[in-house]
Formats: structure tokens, C-alpha cells, sequence
DNA sequence: CATGAATGAGCGTTCATTCAT
DNA sequence: TATGAATGAACGCTCATTCAT
């Protein structure tokens, strides 16, 4: 019996995910206005009628497929930096994380923002993304002043720093999706090098 | 004669104009979706069908009100720094421009990226926003790579670098929108001082 | 077996009043187009494919509780006027007797109405309703006209008569649902009143 | 030029009541839930889009379109009673003028109900149907006083009984949608009969 | 018997675009 | 030129009904 309700319990969360990858294939492919719901429905194998039962809106459905992929990024990334030492492997380390992100999330942050600009809900859609950035921005934060207390990195406002660092993948991400052929292993050696070198110590 | 066609070539710039900026007022508010053609035609005082003997279509009428607000924007950049000696300086007269650029345009890259990612012609809707990116891109490589010349600048992969410099203006531009809190001059000091400290030559 | 039997049908039984008077709280308080099935389900704390167990449709779902809500009224009326002698007694018992009617079957006739101006069988869906006012009508010109060969009352041309005064009263119960302030003891007394005055011979 | 203006007006309203028109043809003949806003357009001879122009919504088209069928319906009754004499005479009149309207407004009374009964907007629905019947009740209750005060009439409880009487004619109207073979004229002449037969002193 | 999931036709409404004047 | 009226395709969403278990 409770083996019954559990399989369905699976069951539906399976269908779920199943829901929520078409909708991040067709709404990062087509954008999130020139998609339908009814795309979604197609690529999910499923009717139209059936993503309503697992979501409440097309809005609601985006936002869900957002935070699919992106809530656990924190936690991935925070594991990635366990083995290393110093501040600066660490920053070397987040570089690298974030460039996966960036190709993974290829076109998902421009995503958002076709999402959020024309949102009638935009203090809403944002909030939850800003909680996103934030949590992230204190993760960057805390590597950088640890490095400071260390003796590692010279002094320097960490937080306004780190806002640039992230606008900077973010911005990247966009840029992919319009030019493909930049090069981002070489964009990211170039700057995490560069900025590395102006954060650490002269010896 | 001619001057009455004169005047009325000048009249017919004028209405241009006024509604390329109620244009970039209300899409920028709303959103390039939200945002009707009519809310334009409102916001200029014209109707509906004016709007359409200026303009083919709401795509072009964004195109138009977006290159109005960028197409010489190169130049006042390189009238910025022509009084500069030392490619330090221009780098950081640079980030003042771009500080500048950020607050005028908060929203219009936003705007450019919902518009872009719901286009049915995305190959040629990005190739105009390509090249302006492009063009600016070129003008920092110079600078740096001037800088690197003149023995100021360590040897860096300067194109790659600029990529990423740029981007983060860019994506320091969305982040306002979400996060009007942010202190730009705060981000665009430590953010250029961190990068010019690991550009310059130990002295 | 039979008991078992016996048992399975009583429940049944009951599962089906239990949705009928689900269906009839329901509909009456929201309408027929604005009810949904899985109002009624809920109402009756069953899910939505039971309801279709037991019923067609949510035609004959609608049918079935009015039905089960106006089947005996006939009968109860007749019963009502046992006790009386003479017509104008009866008329007075009747009057009683549809007011009373009113209070409880507030809104039932304006649900019909709402259901049966929309079904695409309006000669079906009428046709039992009909059946049902038209067993009423006979009563009521059963008592007119006994009163007439009585000598209590007037020759009167009694079918269209009785005619208005149902309909006065279904027209009550549609009035009393905006405007629920109307008392309807006083106006059962001056229109009975009214009648019985018109009616009576002149003694 | 302000003819021009006034020609535009013209032709505007001139839509505006072949819209109408077409509405009450249409959800009269249907009903409101069964009837598509595309229905009501192609009687009209117009798009769907046009509706919109000129009226809000289905339901302010409904709305619309029942008050411009009754709005005026109580000044033409006054106007009937003109030339009556006594009270007794005007009641005769508003039998008949009520008849007329019955047979009128077939189905009309019931659209009513339909739409008020599934509207989401009960309350603002009911209001102007309301003021619509007050507005009329007062005429009638007007007539019977007057008649009263004349000594022509019993002394009656006259609001109580001017519903009753409405009430029996909006009821009428629904029961001939039912049953078409209602003979209205003999209903109205017992009717009526009976009522001031029952009113007047006996002399 | 009963459930909850799934279906998909159908609806009201919007809005970029065109047209008659 | 400029207007405001008209168009109609297209969309998100609902919900009565059916199905698999």
C-alpha cells in the first residue's frame, strides 16, 4: 500500500523533471515569449493540459525550470573548493567553476531576463534570483577576505569586487549566446590571472 | 520650394525622434513585450498608424531606439580619453565612461537580450549589437595592447582580457536593474584598481 | 450474498445523496457554469472520477439533484391540503405552502434556468421540468375549479390563472436571490389576499 | 471638419447598436455560456477584434445589451398610462404594456439570470438588474396608492403586492421560453381580472 | 469501486499590423 | 500625413471527461 502511493509519488516526480527539461530545451532555444506552452507540452511528450497539472502558470514553469538548474549550483561549486588550500587556488578553482556555468547555463541567464523584463511580476521573479546572486556573491566574498585575513591578498573591498567577478560570467553568458566563437578558456585565464595578480601580494 | 521640403524633412526628423524617445522610455519600463506599440504612440502623443509611417514594425522601432541611444557612443568614449598621457590612465578614464554608460543605460542591454531572445530573426537581429560590442572591443584592445607596447602594461592576452571587462559592465548593468543598491562607483573602483594592480609592471 | 448485496446497494445508496447534496450546495451557491465537478467532488469528499460513477455527466448530475430536491413537492403539497375544507382554505394552504417552497428552493429555479439556457438539449433538458410544473399546475386548477362548481368562488378561466400564480412564485424565488430583503410573508398575504378577494363571490 | 467628426461619431454609434443587436440575437437564442464571443461577431458582420473595440468584455457586451433593451422600458410605460383615468384603467394598461413586454423580452429575463448567475461579479451584476425592478416597482406601487387614496381601491399593502405581480410577469416570461403554447393573453385578462376584481371597493 | 493523473478541444482576449478616410 | 477603426491569428488556460492502476 505504501509502496503504492511511494511509486506514484515517484512516478510524479519523474514526470516532473520530465516536464521541466523540455521546458529548459524549448524556452532557452525559442526564448521564453516565442515559446508555447504547447512546445513544452510536445518536447515533454505530454498535452498541454498536463503541464497544468503540475504547474500552476507558463511563469510558474520558467521559474521552476530556473531554480531546477541553478539551486543547487552553490553547493556544487562550495564542494568543487574543498581540496583546495590557499585563497587563490580557490579563486583559481571558482574561475573554473564558473566557466562550466557559464557553458552549461548557456543562454539561461539571458533567459531570466527575457523572462524578468517583461514579467507583470518583476519585484517577485526578481527576488528569488537576487536571493540566487546573493548567496553566491557571500560565497565569492568570504574566499576573498579570508585570503586578506591570510596575508595572501593585499586589502581590498571585497564585496564590490566580487559584484564585478560575477557580472563579468554573467555577462559572458549573454555574450556566448550572440558569439559563440569567443574563447573562453583564454577569456578566463586572462582575467582570473590578471585579477589574481593584482590581488596578491607583492613577494 | 526647397524650403518648404526642407521644412518638412525637418518636421518629419523631429516626430522621429520624439517617438524613438518615448520608445526607449516605455520599453525600458515595461519591457520590450509588456510594452505595446500603443503605449508608445501614447507616450509620443501620436496614434497607432504614425507610429507605423516612421517605423516598419515594433522590432524596428526598438533597432532604431536602441542604435539611437548607442550609435555614437564609440566616439564620445574616444573624445573621453584623448586628453590621457599613460595607457593607465586611459584604462581608468575608461572605467569612468563605462561607470557613466552603465547609469544612462541601466535596462537597455536587459531590453536588448528580451527583445534578442524572443526573435524570430535572432541571426539578424544580433549581428547589429555584435558589431557594436565589437567596435568598442577594439578600441580597449588598443589601449591595452598600447600599454603593453609602451612597457606600462605586462604582456597580457589583451582580447580575451577586454571580453571579459566588457562583460562585466554589461552584466553590472542587469544587476542594477535587480539591484538598484549596488554602489557603482565603489564596484568600478575596486574592480578597475584590482585589474590595473595586475596589469602594471612591478615597478 | 443478498445482505452482502443489500449492503453493497445501500452504500451505494447513500455515495449517491451524499453527491447529490453536494452537487445541489454547490451549484446553487456558485451557479452551474461557475461550479466545477471537482467543486462538487470536493464538496463531497470524493475525487472527481467517482462523481462519474455515479453520474453521466454534469448535465445529469444537475438534472439528478434537482430532481432529488423537487420530486415529492407535488405530494407533500397535496398532503398539506388534506386537512382543509373548503377552496379558499386550500388556496391559503398553498400559498403557504409555495412560500415555503421559495424559502427553501432559493436559487433552484434561477439554476435551472441558467442550466437549461445554456444546454445544447433545451427541448430535453425542458422537457422533465415542464413535466414537473405542469403536474403542479393540474393540482392548483383542480382546487380553482372545485371552487368554481363549489359556488365559492366565481367563474373563473382557471389555467392561465394558475399559470400566473406559479409563475409569480418561481418569479419570487428568482427576486429574492438580489434582493433577499424582500419579506415574503407580507407578500404572500397581500397577493392570496388579493386573489382569495377577487375570487370569492360576493356574498 | 466638425462634420467630419459628427459623421465619425455617428457611424461609431451606429456599430455600437448593430453590435448589440447582434448580441441579444445571438445570447438569446443560445444563452450566454453557450454563445461565443465569435458567434456574436459573425451576426454582427464584424471580427472578434471589433467586439473589443467597443465593448470590454463578453460580459460588459451582455450588460450592454440587456440595459439597452430595457433602459428606456419604464418611460415608454409611463407614457402608456397617459391617458388613462382612473387607476383601475392604468392597471389595465400595465397588464397589457407588461404583456407586450413579455412577449418582447422572450428569453431575456433568463438570459439575465444566466449571465448574473455564473458571473464572478454576482454583486455588481445584480446591482443595475436591481435598480432596473426598484425603478419599476415604484411605478406600480405609485399607481395602486393612488388608487387607494381615490377610494377606488381596497386599502392594500401595496409594495408586497406589486412584487407579487412583477414577479408573475418576469416568471411568465421564463415559463413561455418553456412552454411557447401559453396562451399570454387569456393569463394576462385572468390575471389581471382576478387582481382588480379583488382591489376594487364593491360599489 | 475509487483514485488521481491525463487529455485536448475550446474559449476569451490581446495586439501588431493594415485600411479607409 | 495622420488618424482611429478594424482585423484575425495566436496564445494561455480551463475543465468536463476518460484512463490506468
Amino acid at each position: 500500500m505504501a509502496d503504492a502511493a511511494d511509486k506514484r509519488e515517484q512516478l510524479r516526480e519523474e514526470r516532473r523533471r520530465q516536464i521541466l527539461g523540455a521546458a529548459l530545451t524549448v524556452f532557452s532555444k525559442k526564448g521564453f515569449h516565442a515559446a508555447n506552452v504547447s512546445d513544452v507540452a510536445a518536447e515533454a511528450g505530454v498535452s498541454q493540459g498536463t503541464i497544468y497539472w503540475y504547474f500552476d502558470s507558463k511563469d510558474d514553469l520558467l521559474k521552476a525550470a530556473l531554480l531546477h538548474f541553478f539551486a543547487d549550483f552553490g553547493e556544487v561549486t562550495l564542494d568543487a573548493l574543498e581540496h583546495c588550500q590557499s585563497a587563490a587556488e580557490k579563486l583559481q578553482a571558482l574561475g573554473q567553476s564558473m566557466e562550466l556555468f557559464v557553458k552549461d547555463a548557456e543562454g539561461l541567464f539571458t533567459l531570466f531576463l527575457s523572462y524578468w523584463s517583461s514579467s507583470s511580476q518583476r519585484e517577485e521573479a526578481g527576488r528569488w534570483w537576487i536571493d540566487l546572486l546573493v548567496e553566491y556573491k557571500d560565497i565569492l566574498v568570504g574566499i576573498i577576505e579570508e585570503g586578506v585575513r591570510n596575508g595572501e591578498f593585499r586589502p581590498v573591498d571585497a564585496e564590490p569586487l566580487v559584484w564585478a567577478l560575477m557580472a563579468a560570467y554573467d555577462g559572458l553568458a549573454a555574450y556566448l549566446v550572440l558569439m559563440p566563437d569567443i574563447d573562453l578558456k583564454r577569456v578566463n585565464q586572462a582575467f582570473i590571472g590578471t585579477l589574481l595578480n593584482g590581488l596578491l601580494m607583492e613577494s
